[in-house]
DNA sequence: AAAAGAAACGCATCGCATTA
DNA sequence: TAATGCGATGCGTTTCTTTT
């Protein structure tokens, strides 16, 4: 059966469409009496309004959209449910691998009208948006990129909050799991986690990545014989870049053909886990200069990234001294991996079977701290008895398992309910600044307990 | 003020005319 | 006869202008 329309509902009232649409969408310009009654046929018909008819008409999708990035992240982590429930919005959700496919979607649902405006799950592309043309709000990072406004948490109070409390239960040699975070930037975390370290004389806190090393806040690479150029992000680096190769970088020298460079097969080798020239993951090493900014950032760290930079060795600058960015890894590994659970066991058995274990974990995410309570009950440690664990995300995991899991809970339905308000705000033409939604609170349970002597 | 009527939106589809 | 090009039409709704 044909489903009813306006025309219908007109026909049947003895009114003009126009008098429909004015009646059921609650403007003035029909009376009260008319009103009702063709509120009443249309609920007598089981109207409902189209929406391919109402993006035709008005010139909107109705739809706001979400790339998800790491799909194998995306499968494990519970934090989209908690963030949907907030947007309440017709949502188009698509998963890809990488900034570059995460890009190409962007410019398709641009093209194609597919959405009003999307919610970034990370920085990395934000840069790219105001090119593109779609209104776009960060999700979870910090305000970072000035043409997008972001939605962000305060992960440094969360940081502070955490150490205190394992500081008061005796805790010093403290290490820090960071793992694929999906909603935070993970330069945030680490310097909200040394920051809070610092304050509280903590000297044996130290940060292990179990996935992708941070990504630089802004680069810019110097070309072999060619103009300096700056981007503001890795994105736009890459993209620009490779452009640049296709003509020659201006036809200088400099090419030595492919994979040069020390650094050549990085983004060929899958997920890499090891640190760059200075040895130890996560920490910096060769090729940094002062503290805030890293030089001869090497063309297959880039590339390894989901940027397939293209040939030639360029010097590559990240800055992370741009708004809110600490220390970088010395090379940015794997983009995606592929396993983050198994990795990070892997990570946490050498760390508690290697000289100074840790007495507490501090685990990016709920995946990563279930990991460290499997692999701590493999190695016959008790928890919170040997080693006390604690997640940065609060999902029903962390109270289903045993010991429960003290965790950070992160307001992420609050989280998805203001980035669609704002993002509603810009489709709509008004101008959006920066919000911080409600503060992360630590939430204990049973698996943190004072440090063993 | 209330209501009617027409135009517009973007795209797919259809039918007709023209050409090879 | 087949292929191609082009204009007309319809979909459902909103919005603007005109009329009562």
């Amino acid at each position: 059966m044909k489903r009813p329309t306006i025309t219908d509902i007109a026909r049947q009232a003895g009114v003009s469409k126009g008098a429909v649409s004015y009646a059921l969408n609650g403007r003035p310009g029909v009376s009260e009496a008319t009103r009702h009654r063709i509120t009443e046929i249309a609920r007598e018909l089981g109207w409902s309004p189209s929406s391919t008819a109402r993006a035709l008409s008005g010139g909107r999708a109705g739809a706001i959209g979400l790339v998800a990035g790491r799909p194998d992240v995306l499968a494990v982590e519970p934090f989209l449910t908690a963030l949907l429930e907030g947007v309440e919005r017709e949502l188009v959700l698509r998963v890809v691998r990488g900034p570059e496919a995460e890009l190409a979607v962007y410019r398709r649902w641009r093209a194609e009208r597919r959405v009003d405006g999307v919610l970034l799950a990370g920085p990395e592309c934000a840069g790219e948006l105001p090119g593109i043309g779609l209104p776009a709000v960060v999700l979870g990072g910090p305000p970072e990129c000035r043409e997008v406004p972001s939605v962000w948490m305060d992960d440094t109070a969360a940081a502070d909050e955490v150490l205190r409390y394992l500081t008061a239960l005796g805790h010093r040699r403290v290490v820090r799991l960071a793992g694929p975070a999906v909603l935070a930037d993970p330069r945030v975390r680490e310097e909200a986690f040394r920051t809070a370290a610092a304050r509280l004389g903590l000297t044996e806190v130290r940060t292990v990545h179990t996935g992708p090393a941070p990504l630089p806040a802004a680069v810019t690479v110097h070309p072999p014989g060619g103009e300096v150029v700056r981007y503001p992000t890795v994105a736009a680096a890459a993209a620009g870049y490779r452009a640049e190769m296709a003509t020659g970088f201006g036809r200088s020298g400099g090419m030595t053909g492919r994979n040069s460079g020390p650094a050549a097969d990085a983004g060929s080798a899958g997920h890499r886990s090891s640190a760059g020239p200075a040895g130890r993951r996560g920490e910096p090493g060769a090729g940094f200069g002062r503290a805030g900014e890293v030089t001869g950032y090497r063309r297959g760290s880039v590339a390894s990234a989901g940027h397939r930079a293209g040939r030639g060795a360029a010097a590559i600058t990240a800055h992370p001294g741009e708004p809110a960015a600490p220390r970088l890894a010395p090379t940015v590994h794997s983009g995606h991996t592929t396993h983050a659970a198994e990795t990070g066991a892997g990570v946490v058995r050498q760390l508690l079977t290697g000289p100074q274990p840790p007495t507490a974990v501090l685990c990016d995410t709920d995946t990563l701290a279930v990991a460290a309570l499997v692999v701590a009950r493999e190695l016959g440690l008790a928890v919170p008895r040997d080693l006390s664990v604690v997640s940065w995300d609060d999902s029903d995991l962390c109270r289903l398992v045993r010991p429960a899991l003290s965790a950070v809970r992160r307001p992420l339905a609050e989280l998805g309910g203001l980035a669609a308000s704002m993002l509603r705000d810009l489709i709509a033409g008004e101008d959006v600044g920066d919000v911080c939604a409600s503060r992360p609170r630590l939430i204990t349970r049973g698996s943190t307990g004072r440090a063993r002597s």
